[in-house]
DNA sequence: CCACCGAGTGAGTGACCGCTCACTCTCAGA
DNA sequence: TCTGAGAGTGAGCGGTCACTCACTCGGTGG
């Protein structure tokens, strides 16, 4: 019979297609619980692959979670980067559009989450402290170069960006207080 | 013969002295590894305990978990409060002092780390989530009645706050390029 | 059609860790 | 001096989890 008339039709996928396809899903996953609070099984299941076959992908634990730290990092540079390209493009102010993407990011929960227990790891893992100062360090550049503002502004830029990943880990979308509306920025 | 006496004397102490013990010791020992990274056994070591004694004067982890967030909480709220009145006793500005204060608390790594810890368990933990909101309110309320700032200057305030947190889980302090001197403060 | 290689897995294994239990030791007060 | 209540622990149990191994299956080039 042909493979492609088969009712459960078994599709091999190649190993990276795999690769990906987990990395997808350990930002979903590790987003919601931490590194260290979900098990390997979780990941495996959310990539729809066993978790024996995870392992073969990604040797250990640690070299799964560095690759879905660099991962989730290079998506935020990215969307920081097309938004000061459009705006760019269109001739609006580069700073605002970045400010604006961050908010965008906002919708994806995940991505906020995995900034903040990326964190959280770099105290105990020195890999993850230097990933995130990379990760830094690349993104200022960014900013500086699109927007030309000065040290105080920019530095003003990222501390707004980590009380928006605070504000979105403790829950401040859903708290009326005047804290939270003062703090967060809609 | 009397205790007194003993060489290796071994004096007795309350279960309230030796759970202030606990909770001074979860603070480093969490701070550095994170809550779920740190085995009981740990904290139990750092406090000078066994471990089952441990888990007599604290039923659960997470209950312990929390004890120790609530206190590093108050440590902080204290600092503050404490700024604010020397502050206004000498007739400077409280709003200055306590940014100073929130400097002086990075000398106690430990404490800002064990802030990060709690944001990132915040996301899976819904009564750590509740225990960060309080804390951002009762500090927002502070801060607002000793100032009388404008909810944007205190956005600032605490956003510059969140990224000491962060530029400190990542050693950030250790690093010289651009990024870490424009974004940390001194 | 077959041989081979990469995709993919079920069923473990050992270590670790939260938590418990049965027990000992200390000391204040009667 | 005796006792009861509370401080304190060693040893282990059960479950979970990172990681492994021996294996099957699917697709492709010859």
């Amino acid at each position: 019979m042909t493979p492609s008339a088969s009712p459960t039709k078994r599709t091999l996928s190649t190993a990276d297609e795999r690769r990906e396809a987990v990395l997808e899903a350990g930002m979903q996953v590790f987003g919601e619980r931490g590194f260290l609070g979900t098990p390997t099984m979780e990941v495996a299941k959310a990539a729809g692959i066993s978790q024996a076959y995870l392992f073969r992908l990604f040797p250990t634990k640690t070299e799964l979670i560095l690759a879905v730290i660099e991962r989730s990092n290079e998506r935020i540079y990215e969307a920081f980067a097309e938004a000061a390209a459009v705006a760019k493009a269109e001739g609006r102010d580069p700073g605002e559009a970045m400010g604006e993407s961050y908010s965008a990011l906002l919708a994806d929960r995940r991505l906020l989450l995995t900034q903040i227990h990326q964190h959280a790891a770099a105290a105990a893992m020195p890999e993850v402290a230097e990933a995130s100062r990379r990760m830094f360090a690349h993104l200022f550049e960014l900013v500086q170069r699109e927007t030309g503002a000065e040290p105080e502004a920019l530095q003003q830029f990222f501390a707004h960006g980590m009380l928006m990943n605070v504000m979105a880990a403790i829950g401040a979308q859903d708290d009326d207080g005047p804290w939270a509306q003062a703090l967060r920025v809609c």
